[in-house]
DNA sequence: TCTATTGCTTGAGATGCTCAAGCAACGCCG
DNA sequence: CGGCGTTGCTTGAGCATCTCAAGCAATAGA
């Protein structure tokens, strides 16, 4: 890999860069969900599934809206089959909700469909792609660095 | 720096992280919005005329969404203040959506709120950022890598 | 047990969103 | 010039999304 030279942003050009980079993705996901047939918010709530079942409550949060608002959401998935309501053995309060088959089957559709990102993720080399998905992990998903060979 | 090691990940891998990513920037963004009064959609909106005005149309496009809900979005931003429409001079049609110093500073408001987001930025160094804006730029905006001093 | 808390649902009211329809302004072409 | 298709925006209908307040069932703690 090629050394690089750059100038360093400032805080306030990343913060920019980063909507600008949400607002591109966000418009190819939401066009990819409509191919589905899926709202935006229904295509989101499928994708936090994908990585594993969550109560109602949890996926309030990771959302960031109220409770009541997952229950609306939830109702439609699950009449599309793309869902499963599962009691809680644990506690019988909580509903756990599960993908099934053909959620996850959109979940992949919807990705796959989402032809500009994939073009542009196309145009990083491998070194660049690892990067990027370490440098997200630390900043999004808590992630520590990768070991460093310093 | 450091020499880091990595490992190669899939392009599935790539399209999760990139999915967990902004859902939590999203989650966070649509939290600093509500602390300032504003729904995600309208706060976004504002996101995208930061950068330079736009009329009606190019919202649209760029929000992936219909004219019509723009019209409804630009309606309660006005009402507020925090923007204003401007019939374009070259063609009557156009009205070109102009954010108001008040809308300006919402912007940085909102942007300096998302408090996750900035301790997540904070834990990197200069040249991780440095990298990060890089590849975003590539793979959303677009933009060339930067000079390559190979 | 009694009580406070938690997880989910319901209903009301505002906003977001798409579609179809409509009006005004533009552009082109005869 | 005059006609005519296209484009940009708005309106209205209909459903989805979202928040808030209220309510019920199950749990947890005293």
């Amino acid at each position: 890999m090629a050394e690089t030279i750059r100038t360093i942003p400032t805080k306030a050009q990343l913060m920019e860069r980063l909507a600008d980079s949400f607002s591109g993705y966000y418009g190819d996901f939401s066009l990819a969900a409509a191919d589905a047939g899926l709202s935006a918010s229904q295509a989101k709530t499928l994708g936090v599934l994908r990585t594993a079942p969550a109560s109602m409550r949890a996926l309030a949060t990771t959302l960031a809206c109220d409770a009541s608002n997952i229950t609306g959401i939830v109702d439609r998935l699950e009449k599309r089959e793309l869902v499963r309501r599962e009691v809680s053995p644990t506690d019988r309060r909580v509903k756990n909700v599960v993908l099934t088959t053909a959620g996850e089957e959109t979940v992949d559709a919807i990705r796959a469909r989402m032809h500009t990102t994939h073009a542009a993720l196309d145009a990083l080399d491998d070194a660049d792609r690892a990067v990027l998905h370490d440098l997200l992990g630390r900043v999004f998903c808590g992630a520590r660095g990768p070991r460093s060979a310093t």
